[in-house]
DNA sequence: AAGAGGTTCAACCGCACAGAC
DNA sequence: CGTCTGTGCGGTTGAACCTCT
């Protein structure tokens, strides 16, 4: 049986809307409350498609919405969130109080990928490389489902917002010596993600995977932040896991109970861990998988990055680390540094005349080569 | 000044989930 | 349990706007 269109489409205004059917919204949100979006126009008296009129209140009627350009800081959370979670842009934006799925979505496919297309063009990384893997390695190709559970949906702030003066820079050039801002720690991998978003600021202690030139992938991380509100973080130390609330709810997907891995095979390949119960008992640390520093060759880097990107939920994480531990042991491709720097600010530095054509770890007294270089944009294209 | 081409972003579309019945 | 309704999500579109020549 089709189904029931969400409107009539006879007589149904389409397109920009007017100041008055605006505050003919408002008023009606305002006295009525949100909600009943079905009804909603008729009862209001405007000649729009209920989920139209849901979209211009949520996206750009209500009150609470962050006006203005979006901050270096929100622009580099996002970057680090849709590393992490891909196209989840709803789930981005609800890390980034008064942003819009739509805003970070258009956002990032007006500023952020074009950046990643420049880098990729500059390097010349093939095609191919972004190919998904073979059928056995692939993990499941299921869309995600068009929402998140409704115990992961939160309210969006939003306020109105006028247009964006448009930016004067050029596209970023980015030269052969791209340059690479990746932290990587003393002993440790650790991804963290909550810290930025609960400041909104540069923090000092993003690490973007970082292992052993020995080959611990999962060495004891001294700098671990013990920060309740971590996203995410792989704690080498205890080899656990650490999730805020709605990733979990992503990873423990009843509609894609495969959703969670473990790096404990002896393969070094992503394996099912079968039964996501294991996760549910904790919220804040969850024994999802160990990455056993012994037993547990890592992927190649070209393994890695022949995962297709959106397959990525939990490998993504795994894929930093290891990419990293390549980097390390067979390219060294960036010397240990303590500093506040990272990939994402690199990238997001691509703008920047100052370090157009240089490279970070240039900066810190080595160039990369080429095969660094692309094992580099193979990561960040990952 | 004007037109072409590029960019941005508001809005639309179809799909899929949750919950009510 | 199946169907229907309401709603949220992500992809896509195209008008408005901007920049360049």
């Amino acid at each position: 049986m089709g189904r029931a269109p969400c409107c009539e489409k006879v007589g149904i205004k389409r397109g920009r809307w007017t100041a008055e059917e605006d505050q003919i919204l408002s008023s009606y949100i305002q006295s009525n409350g949100e909600g009943s979006w079905r009804s909603l126009p008729k009862n209001a008296g405007l000649k729009r498609c209920g989920k139209s009129c849901r979209l211009r209140w949520v996206n750009y009627l209500r009150s609470d919405l962050r006006r203005g350009n979006i901050t270096p800081q929100e622009e580099e959370l996002v970057v680090k969130m849709h590393s992490t979670l891909g196209n989840r842009w709803s789930l981005i934006a609800s890390h980034l109080p008064g942003r819009t799925d739509n805003e970070i979505k258009n956002y990032w496919n007006s500023h952020l990928s074009r950046k990643l297309h420049y880098i990729r063009k500059s390097h010349d990384v093939p095609a191919v490389i972004m190919n998904a893997p073979p059928t056995s390695q692939r993990l499941p190709e299921k869309r995600r489902p068009g929402r998140t559970s409704r115990s992961a949906m939160k309210p969006k702030t939003h306020k109105p917002k006028t247009r964006k003066p448009k930016k004067t820079s050029a596209p970023p050039e980015v030269d052969a010596n791209v340059a690479v801002n990746a932290v990587v720690g003393e002993d440790a991998l650790m991804m963290e993600l909550s810290g930025a978003e609960a400041e909104l600021g540069p923090r000092d202690d993003y690490y973007y995977g970082a292992c052993h030139e020995g080959g611990d992938c999962c060495n004891t991380n001294n700098n671990n932040n013990n920060n309740n509100n971590n996203l995410m973080s792989i704690n080498g130390e205890d080899a656990v896991l650490s999730f805020d609330d709605d990733i979990i709810d992503l990873l423990l997907d009843e509609s894609d109970p495969g959703n969670v891995f473990s790096l404990s095979d002896g393969d070094g390949e992503l394996s099912h861990l079968g039964d996501s119960t294991i996760a549910r008992g904790s919220s804040e640390t969850s024994n999802l998988g160990y990455l056993d520093p012994l037993h547990e060759p890592c992927p190649s880097v070209e393994s890695f990055i022949n995962y297709e990107h959106q397959n990525a939920l939990t490998d993504e994480f795994i894929d930093w680390d290891c990419v990293w531990q390549e980097g390390n042991k067979s390219h060294k491709l960036c010397h240990e540094k303590d500093s506040s720097d990272s990939m994402v600010s690199w990238l997001l530095d691509g703008d920047d005349e100052t370090t157009i054509g240089k490279s970070n770890c240039e900066n810190f007294g080595e160039p990369l080569d080429h095969n660094e270089e692309n094992a580099l944009v193979a990561w960040l294209l990952s």
